[in-house]
DNA sequence: ATAGCATGGTTGATATATCAACTACATTTG
DNA sequence: CAAATGTAGTTGATATATCAACCATGCTAT
């Protein structure tokens, strides 16, 4: 029985780091919310902090595709969280603006949000995930522009 | 304009990074291999790595749902990349095994299997990836056990 | 101005994630 | 042994990821 090194299983504890913490978001937010996923509870965030946003401009700030930004945007406005409306100046686009609703959401979410990342990342020295940022973003650069 | 600390945006980070290690991973076996998932790959190796398992098993190696892995087993059996068939020592529990053509499948995605972890992985040292896995670690047990 | 191209968003198809309910079988316990 | 309990796997519902096709609108170039 061999242990096995980092280079060939890091890539795993990644998405098992991922899914631990998407878990436990999804825990934390089901005790102050009913109905209401971590993808949509991230979205509701990034618009409040830049109203007015496109679909586009917000699939790129939370890293989804256009497809899966307006099936959760559809899910918002179901729930009266978010109104869409067409942008005046560009009718393709549309300007997405939380509700009173979506904003008394987040209020009631803040407090879950920052536990969830206080929770996630307990101990880690600033060194340390300054460090863990720098590789992640090595690791991103690698795996978006092809090799030689 | 101000520029966040990690501790606001490692997690983002994270996702970003696994899903441009997903893509990479996707585009380099769509390269050499039609109709087959990283998710279904993976699962093909690890059950040949591990052979007999059950999907139980399988599931806990892969850090997937059992019924994600039901499905995604299901797909690898109709594509005859997979056997799957009741243990006689407990008729609850299935034995998976590769097919020939499971093996074959196999034989020509190892090439890729490890084009994709050096390419995403490029420039790190081994301490680097030590730490990276440390802190992972960290994260994931931060995530698994509630907080006090 | 119009033809062609580009862009924002929607939709359909398929794969996966997650939870809950369910079936079939196994084990424990009284 | 029968009842209760536990376990392996399946299935349904819903959310998301990804790709491709598509529509409507806007932009560019001739």
């Amino acid at each position: 029985m061999h242990r096995e090194t980092p280079a060939q299983t890091v890539l795993y504890t990644l998405e098992k780091a991922i899914k631990g913490y998407r878990r436990l978001c999804q825990q934390n937010i089901d005790q102050v919310m009913d109905n209401l996923t971590v993808d949509q509870g991230l979205a509701l965030m990034v618009l409040s902090k830049h109203p007015a946003l496109s679909q586009q401009e917000l699939a790129e700030l939370v890293f989804k595709d256009k497809a899966s930004i307006t099936r959760i945007i559809e899910l918002l406005v179901q729930k009266s969280l978010l109104a869409r409306a067409e942008r005046s100046t560009d009718r393709r686009k549309s300007v997405l603006r939380l509700t009173d609703r979506g904003r008394q959401t987040l209020v009631q979410l803040s407090a879950t949000i920052q536990l969830n990342q206080q929770t996630a990342l307990q101990g880690l020295s600033e060194d340390e995930l300054t460090q863990f940022d720098v590789t992640l973003r090595k690791i991103i650069a690698n795996c978006t522009s092809p090799r030689p």
